[in-house]
RNA sequence: CGGGACGUAGCGCAGCCUGGUAGCGCACUUCGCUGGGGGUGAAGUGGUCGGAGGUUCGAAUCCUCUCGUCCCGACCA
């Protein structure tokens, strides 16, 4: 390609509405623009990338033995409504209507369209297990969009689909694309890992996110020091304390703590550890039916946080977990939020393992500004109900007994799920068994953000300059900068010839042969992030030589001119 | 959806408080010089100030409503 020819859309300002690297730069590079919120426009730099991406993922998707094929965007409701979901969704889904008044939806995902064609054409368990994928384009309306494309409304997923007689197939197939997972991961030079993670409201038996780490990252992952142990913090169990609660050293009194509310705020006026006090939340209850009845507390020590999602799984606790209001709580306990307690508190509670260890703690007296000290479980109030309800931190016990854990940022790429018979069962998918019994399918999924990994190797990969793109999604594998191309007879030819030359070796490059001054070549090939530069000057070829430079490296090195070519293929030849 | 902020040229912003001919930088066009790190001089193009209504002799500016965007909290590839 010659940048004469072609959209070299950078701009010099950040635009004020990007917040994250990434997004800054993918703008500023002239790849992505955006039309509304959550919705961009992938500029012809930015789509190479894309594509590129896309080819990888669709090169080891195949190599796995998974079936491409491409089901529609926009689905009828009847699928959602055989499923359940139509009415469960919510506003995430776009709800279309057509001329006729017959309901549709922008697809959120594709397990009712995928469940209704297998169920159509197979019929005998001797055509399982199959997987089948595809590369699309889907839309969800995310309440906040955010960070360009990599929490975007639309965007591009490689969604598959398998299919089986029984949950050992299953598994080998999970097996087989964890590790498919792993090789498109390492194919596009991404730092990784694949995490535990939370088999949500979907249920099943087993899940893995994959995860690229970066600052930015938007979940928080818990790795083990000492094993290979990761989960997601959604996920992560907690281990009960392992040594005895100490006893009580100290009587239970009160104490005055006018207009002290926060955990901070009492621990700075009562000068204790916030390890010594307890603090309780007040959410929504559930009845037997799940319906929303009542409130109950949540008691955390006051240095934890509350993971909500291992809070909602008790049947007690309403889902979607929901904090009361100020007025609840008052009409529930009598005080306001941050004098809460759990002695005599007068609802259903929930105690945190590590919550029902302290001794001699301090808590809220469920009276305004007033708080308990010297409080010990089994004197002063009964032995607490516990549960694993709070968010791992850095040094806490890994759950598989090796090591301890730390804390990083993760950006979640990839996830895989045994989904067992949710759909298959609510679809009616069956094939015909062995022994001519009908059998109920059992099916895992397997989605990768395809759209959101450009994004985030751009967090992972970039400085002051600009992006520095894995050679394996590079726009261009090497940009030729020709100095004075419009003026220099010399480099003009030098640099078409090895343009011809190059390109007819299979190299991926772009030929910088516009009237621009060198620093603007310079600049503009550095924020798109070529991962290799040769340039052409009258000064080199007076010596028969031209430069290279890495995006990485710090300095150029002349190479002669005789058996470039051949240098280059093999430097970043496939 | 709750809380906060912002909408003025393609981008980044000033002007608004205290109403009186819409500005700056970048980008873009033409010409000159320059020519290995976003160079320079000259001359230009481009905006119904997000939209609607109101107050006023007069509104980018004041008031009301509305639409959009971004940031912080509950969901997900």
């Amino acid at each position: 390609m010659r940048a004469s020819q072609y959209l070299i859309a950078t701009v010099k300002e950040t635009p004020s509405d990007a917040e994250i690297v990434s997004h800054q730069l993918m703008l500023r590079a002239g790849m992505i623009r955006k039309l509304a919120s959550g919705l961009y426009t992938w500029l012809p730099m930015g789509l190479r990338i894309l594509r590129k991406v896309e080819n990888i993922v669709r090169e080891e998707m195949d190599r796995a033995g998974a079936l491409e094929l491409l089901m529609p965007a926009v689905q009828p409701a009847e699928l959602w409504q055989e499923s359940g979901r139509w009415d469960t969704m919510g506003a995430e889904m776009l709800r279309l209507t057509d001329r006729h008044n017959r309901e549709f939806c922008f697809g959120p995902t594709h397990e009712e369209i995928i469940t209704d064609m297998v169920r159509n054409e197979l019929r005998s368990y001797k055509q399982l297990p199959a997987n089948f994928y595809q590369i699309q384009t889907k839309f969800r309306d995310e309440r906040r969009p955010r960070f360009g494309v990599m929490r975007a409304r639309e965007f591009l997923m490689k969604d598959a689909y398998s299919f089986h007689l029984n949950d050992e197939s299953l598994k080998e197939t999970y097996a087989v694309m964890h590790e498919t997972y792993s090789r498109i991961f390492t194919r596009l030079g991404l730092d990784f890992r694949p995490v535990l993670a939370d088999t949500g409201a979907i249920g099943g038996s087993g899940s893995h996110e994959f995860h690229v780490l970066a600052d930015s990252g938007e979940d928080a992952i818990a790795f083990s020091t000492e094993s290979d142990y990761a989960a997601n913090v959604e996920k992560a169990e907690a281990l009960p304390p392992q040594d005895e609660r100490p006893a009580p050293s100290q009587d239970m009194s009160v104490a005055e703590t006018p207009q002290k509310h926060t955990i901070e705020e009492v621990v700075n006026f009562l000068k204790v550890e916030a390890t010594q006090t307890l603090k309780t939340l007040v959410v929504h209850g559930a009845d037997e039916s799940g319906e929303k009845e009542g409130v109950i507390a949540l008691v955390l020590r006051g240095d934890h946080e509350l993971n909500e999602i291992k809070a909602e799984k008790f049947s007690q606790v309403y889902a979607p977990l929901t904090m009361a209001s100020e007025e609840d709580i008052r009409a529930a306990i009598g005080c306001g939020i941050g004098s809460i307690g759990p002695v005599e508190l007068g609802i259903p509670m929930i105690v945190d393992r590590d919550a029902a260890f302290v001794a001699d703690f301090v808590c809220g007296a469920n009276e305004d500004g007033k708080h308990l000290v010297g409080v010990n479980w089994g004197r002063d109030l009964p032995e607490p109900e516990i549960a694993d309800i709070r968010n791992v931190v850095e040094g806490d016990k890994s759950p598989d007994g090796k090591g301890t854990l730390t804390i990083k940022r993760g950006i979640e790429v990839g996830h895989i799920f045994q989904l067992g018979q949710k759909y298959s069962e609510s679809m009616n998918a069956t094939v015909l068994d062995e022994n001519g019994k009908t059998a109920t399918m059992t099916m895992g999924c397997y989605g990768i953000g395809v759209s959101r990994i450009v994004a985030s190797a751009i967090e992972q990969n970039h400085d002051d300059k600009g992006i520095i793109w894995p050679d394996a999604i590079a726009p261009f594998q090497l940009t030729l900068l020709a100095m004075n191309y419009n003026k220099s007879d010399a480099v003009r030819e030098t640099a078409d010839k090895l343009y011809e030359e190059l390109t007819a070796a299979g190299i991926d490059l772009i030929l910088d042969d516009r009237n621009e001054r060198a620093g603007v070549m310079f600049a503009d090939m550095e924020l798109i992030g070529i991962p290799h530069r040769i340039v052409v000057g009258d000064r080199g070829l007076k010596n028969g030589a031209v430069e290279y430079k890495g995006r990485r490296d710090a300095d150029n090195q002349d190479i002669p001119l005789d058996g470039l070519v051949d240098w280059i293929v093999q430097k970043i030849g496939h």
